[in-house]
DNA sequence: TATTTGGTACCGACCAGTCGGTCTGTCCTC
DNA sequence: GAGGACAGACCGACTGGTCGGTACCAAATA
């Protein structure tokens, strides 16, 4: 199937703004780029930020889908979160681009588009936190740590991730994904949820014994 | 002491940025904001890219020193770290604004400028992958995991604050550095580690044993 | 002491260029 | 022949930066 000239122009723009930012590319670059004309363009987009709501829109709506399917595929806290820290993760390797530009360029989106990327955005971080929570009702994650605090701190380290990883290097982004889970559940897991469940499975085996 | 033309600028300016961005502020604004006229910015920073980096250079700066200072003033790696993440999480309270913009705008910071940035951000993050290095040397951490990783998960984990934290919010930064470090400890630390210095002095207490 | 000099800090009207966005027109399809 | 998809010349607003001028102060001169 043929690109639309939508896509085309989408394409483009994630890719320039990804390397000079989006006030860093005007909107005839992106119409240069992407072999169209202004009138192509604004047939197409209504502004020049809506295109940036789009771009923001594509990724979070495709990350909280695969949170909410991680959170129904499993039924154990342990599993839910490392489900939904593999997912999460995973998505550089497809989406690096439009997330450094959602993180980058958040602040210039008009507040009429912020607010619609805010739910959503929110609601995502809500799945990770009742995840946590319901893992230190049942035990399974120490209770010292406030569950808001733990939940910004995954979102945190998953995220910033956007600003060193390279698809070519050292790392492939599926060993990445484990270490995270590794790190993660070794801050948050009790002796009991070690045993309670197959944590191990998620954890990196040691060399020393 | 009265303050400077030049610090009075770059105060407007920080509140300006941090506000709506670099892009989103006019130098004609930041004139307004800081009382004063075109000549007198221009007579004091070479163009708006300067000032940018001014601003990026002293966040950068103190961090670097406050790094510096936690290493040398400490001796394992357990005791190094914690004091690393402790200084790092508290220039929250001082440098919030510094840190938005940091992180939002170094994008459209001058290739010239950005080397500068750069490489004291570079010697930063050397001086915690040394620590880490140092405690999976002699057995204090967990030597399954990539200290590079390690390290970029600790960045981003208290980076990332600068998204959330708010000054009269719940908790204070002083407790959130205290969350920051049991999270960390926990997810790097080793029984030997632990067994082997204080290390519970730097981690929450439980309320359940 | 009174006056000149020179240098620094600052002022603000102004400019050239760029940007996002519009509008009229053309082609192509149904 | 009507309507959608696109082309590209064009516009007004605004931006970063300039430049001739002023206010002020300390040192030099008389």
């Amino acid at each position: 199937m043929k690109k639309t000239l939508k896509e085309r122009i989408i394409e483009s723009a994630i890719n320039l703004f990804e390397k000079h930012g989006y006030h860093g590319v005007s909107v005839g670059q992106i119409v240069d780029d992407s072999q169209t004309s202004k009138g192509g363009f604004y047939h197409n987009f209504k502004s020049k930020d809506e295109l940036l709501f789009y771009i923001h829109d594509l990724f979070i709506s495709y990350v909280l889908d695969k949170a909410r399917e991680a959170y129904d595929n499993f039924d154990t806290p342990v599993s839910r979160l490392c489900a939904i820290i593999q997912s999460f993760t995973k998505v550089f390797d497809l989406y690096k681009p439009h997330i450094t530009v959602f993180y980058q360029e958040s602040a210039y989106l008009a507040r009429e588009y912020q607010q619609l990327i805010n739910e959503k955005r929110d609601e995502y971080r809500k799945i990770i936190l009742q995840v946590i929570s319901e893992g230190q009702s049942n035990g399974d994650f120490r209770s010292e740590v406030p569950a808001e605090i733990s939940t910004m701190s995954i979102i945190g380290m998953i995220n910033w991730t956007y600003k060193w990883y390279k698809k070519d290097g050292a790392l492939s982004i599926d060993s990445i994904a484990l270490i995270f889970n590794d790190l993660i559940l070794h801050s948050l897991i009790t002796e009991k949820g070690m045993k309670d469940i197959a944590a191990e499975t998620y954890l990196l085996k040691s060399q020393r014994q």
